[in-house]
DNA sequence: CGCGTCCTTGAACCGCGTCAAGCCAGGTGG
DNA sequence: CCACCTGGCTTGACGCGGTTCAAGGACGCG
């Protein structure tokens, strides 16, 4: 892995990338931190001052919320091009904590920067308001899943969340660094009924366990399970 | 009621009034469209195109969520001087319905009208997009309080973001149109477990029970039930 | 090969949702 | 002014789904 420029960046989903003009690209590069983290490592923790925007030039980002004498509940997974580590108004300090899910190469831009590029490019700040706007919808479309749905609704949308969001792999295969504990806590519930879930799905044969690995077979099955909540999708996300 | 222009208007909160700069006068006044709605009239409706933004000039509108064959879920409640009606990406449709829960009069401007207002004053965009941001990170929050806690925390919790959001009367009780069912989608729970738990705070003398009207005696009490958790809100909204 | 970590399965418990019946307050009409 | 009616609220009983606890199994790494 090496720290590259903006330019040559592939991440064309990226914010920053997306609205690149000649205009700043002094300060881009002379301004953006760019560091690796190493799997399991931590890029900020609940309690720390939010000091800037962080991007997520290529691996896996996990937030998560440290609930007191409990153990975590993971908020959601960022990867390439995704923004991480916003919350709520400036001066203020995370209530979350984000690690390093596998190694990962992250950028960060200070607050001084970020308003420096919104002045020279206006357009970032509405990509910005819009994510943000996003944001506030899934969050609201997820928490009306884990308040309404059984238990074998939650798994199977956790599951095909995970498929359309990180695609699977050559052997139809979820990334292997997703776990049990994973899908409980983005489930909300706990690692042995996640077990008991897939036994339950592979037994229909939506789904084929290999090991700690799990392969999607049938991810319309999974889809057809949730169907009375997808209509309160947007058409993009489903 | 009385339709007013956004000079006198006195939401000092609103973030039309709070950027309203001479420059915009004219568009403002022209272009925004302001409508009495009555108790329980539909403002927009699932599936309806987005075309603007709304805000609260005066009166109570609540965002909600129906569930297919089932009882409505409520998102949130939105007051003087507050955004709604806002909903991911543009070119979209709603997914989720707004009603006025009293008598209201209710601001609006549609996007393009927005855009011109952004150039003019990009203040405007940057308010929206904390505003966006802090949407989410309570959305983020409320998720958490709705998966992890138990049925007296959930109802604790809801009583007291009434009451800080909304206060009381001149006799300690909540504003009287907030009903069971409210407390009920609000808390992710059933009208008969809110009985129940309310008549259990009301033998603590937590609450009083007035008909249908509800006074809250120690709001710290109920602050106490959810201390666990309140270390994850940022301290304004405590 | 041995150990630690993650995963699986079973069994018991219990919190909460559901169903049903009754209550109370406020509004309406005679 | 009272009787009735309606809609919201309350309480009890029951049963299910899911969490918890405990034990055992499988995989991967040193």
């Amino acid at each position: 892995m090496k720290k590259i420029s903006c330019d040559i960046c592939p991440n064309t989903n990226c914010l920053i990338k997306k609205n690149l003009i000649s205009e700043w690209s002094d300060i881009v590069e002379k301004d953006k931190y760019q560091a690796i983290y190493k799997k399991d490592y931590s890029v900020f923790s609940a309690g720390n001052p939010i000091l800037g925007l962080y991007f997520v030039q290529d691996g896996m980002v996990k937030e998560f919320i440290l609930r007191p004498q409990s153990n975590i509940e993971i908020v959601r997974f960022a990867n390439n091009g995704q923004v991480f580590g916003h919350a709520g108004y400036e001066n203020n300090f995370y209530t979350f904590g984000a690690d390093a899910k596998i190694d990962s190469i992250i950028c960060f831009f200070e607050n001084s920067v970020l308003e420096e590029l919104y002045k020279i490019n206006p357009k970032l700040l509405y990509d910005l308001m819009l994510y943000f706007s996003n944001q506030h919808s899934e969050s609201t479309y997820r928490l009306m899943c884990i308040s309404q749905m059984n238990l074998r609704e939650k798994i199977a949308s956790v599951l095909y969340y995970l498929y359309a969001g990180f695609g699977l792999n050559s052997e139809n295969e979820l990334p292997e660094y997703f776990n049990r504990d994973d899908i409980a806590s983005l489930a909300c519930t706990t690692s042995e009924q996640v077990s008991r879930q897939l036994s339950d799905f592979q037994k229909e044969q939506i789904i084929d366990k290999r090991a700690r690995k799990i392969a999607i077979l049938k991810p319309l099955a999974l889809k057809s399970i949730i169907s009375d909540y997808l209509v309160m999708l947007k058409p993009a996300v489903i």
